[in-house]
DNA sequence: TGAATTTTAACATAAATATGCGATTGATCT
DNA sequence: AGATCAATCGCATATTTATGTTAAAATTCA
């Protein structure tokens, strides 16, 4: 028997919503409610398995109140709802802790499906959203790379860096002279346009160097 | 009419989707290959709308044949099959722009909608792999926030050093002596149990401190 | 082959960092 | 009221970094 609760505003949809999942044999719905107020106190009274949460809904948001769950409970399965595949929340829903993301024009034999996936570790997501998911992946990944030409060996030596070794750890490491690693650093600085280590190490994360 | 092109190494397994496919309305199996050495070659021949991959063929393997398609062509969308929901490979087709990650065990019916969604721009993947996807987003950033329990002050400094602040302009900034930075960086490197600046920085990267 | 780049290295020096040992002032909690 | 901890500062010192200059092999490329 899985246990759901649902956060969704509109009552035609609430209501639709508890009707298809509670007249389903293995579903039960624990509770409907038109905003996440008391959801802290919802979870602990109803222990839902699965939640179903609209994004959009006045007061506190579905987002907000992932978040509210999340700080908690990092069990429960967290569907997220929405009438939209608006890339920033997805971000957002997701960095958070949501385990799924659907649109509301969800065919209803589908939903069902759906949340009994998410009830069993499953992340289920309309194929639109898993492609802004996608797009996520490659967007931010791919335009980095090596922007700034860095050599082999420079990539070795900021690779150690970024692992935290001095100068001297490094010398050892690559079977160079500290002179050498010096020199390598001054060249990987002017490329970066830093003039730290922390700098270097710093930038390299943010721009996906490694 | 959606154009698909095959690459799988078993050959039962390829003679059978070849059937499925080959024999729905709607679809058109150009060809089906054992591996993906003329990948390159059976792309511009047959401009397939979707080609199917799998993950694990001897020779060239799935992910390499994707790398060559995408560095010559970033329109036709291509789906990763696999036996196992294995996390490396997940990361690396989707960081190289596959468009989608199915398990070979997905019923027929499913993978023929899984195509149609792919060839209208989706993303389809099964919800166990959506699961890792959205661990990779998620997963490593929960548990934390502050698990080294740093102080307010303490995470302003952090910040500072991160932006690649030195002592005396953290100093400056932060209106205290330049032994206080000091005093403060030292309680740092203990509760993140490192011993130096870029150390302290990567840390804060890798466990997103800030 | 000749030119450009990468990798290697040495020497010198000023600046920054890491570390140790104290110490005072508030705020908070019991 | 006493204990605890965060935040503030000082002083000393050894180590590490950053920067400049120079230059010889090795490699790559036109």
């Amino acid at each position: 028997m899985i246990k759901v609760v649902i956060y969704e505003d509109n009552p035609q949809l609430r209501e639709g919503l508890t009707m298809l999942i509670d007249g389903t044999e293995g579903f039960r719905v624990m509770g409907a409610f038109k905003n996440c107020s008391q959801i802290i106190h919802e979870l602990n009274e109803y222990k839902p398995d699965v939640i179903l949460m609209d994004i959009d809904m006045p007061g506190v948001n579905g987002i907000e109140g992932l978040k509210m769950v999340r700080q908690i409970n990092t069990e429960v399965s967290i569907i997220m709802l929405t009438v939209f595949d608006d890339n920033s929340n997805i971000f957002e829903a997701l960095r958070n802790g949501a385990n799924g993301y659907l649109l509301k024009k969800t065919p209803p034999a589908r939903l069902l499906e759906y949340i009994a996936e998410a009830a069993t570790g499953g992340a289920p997501m309309t194929s639109s959203i898993a492609s802004q998911v996608l797009k996520m992946f490659s967007g931010l990944n791919l335009p980095g790379s090596n922007q700034y030409n860095l050599s082999e060996r420079e990539k070795q030596v900021l690779q150690l860096l970024v692992n935290g070794y001095s100068y001297k750890m490094i010398a050892a490491d690559m079977f160079i002279a500290m002179d050498t690693v010096r020199s390598h650093i001054k060249k990987i600085y002017e490329k970066l346009h830093v003039n730290s280590k922390s700098e270097a190490v710093a930038k390299a994360f943010r721009d996906r160097l490694l």
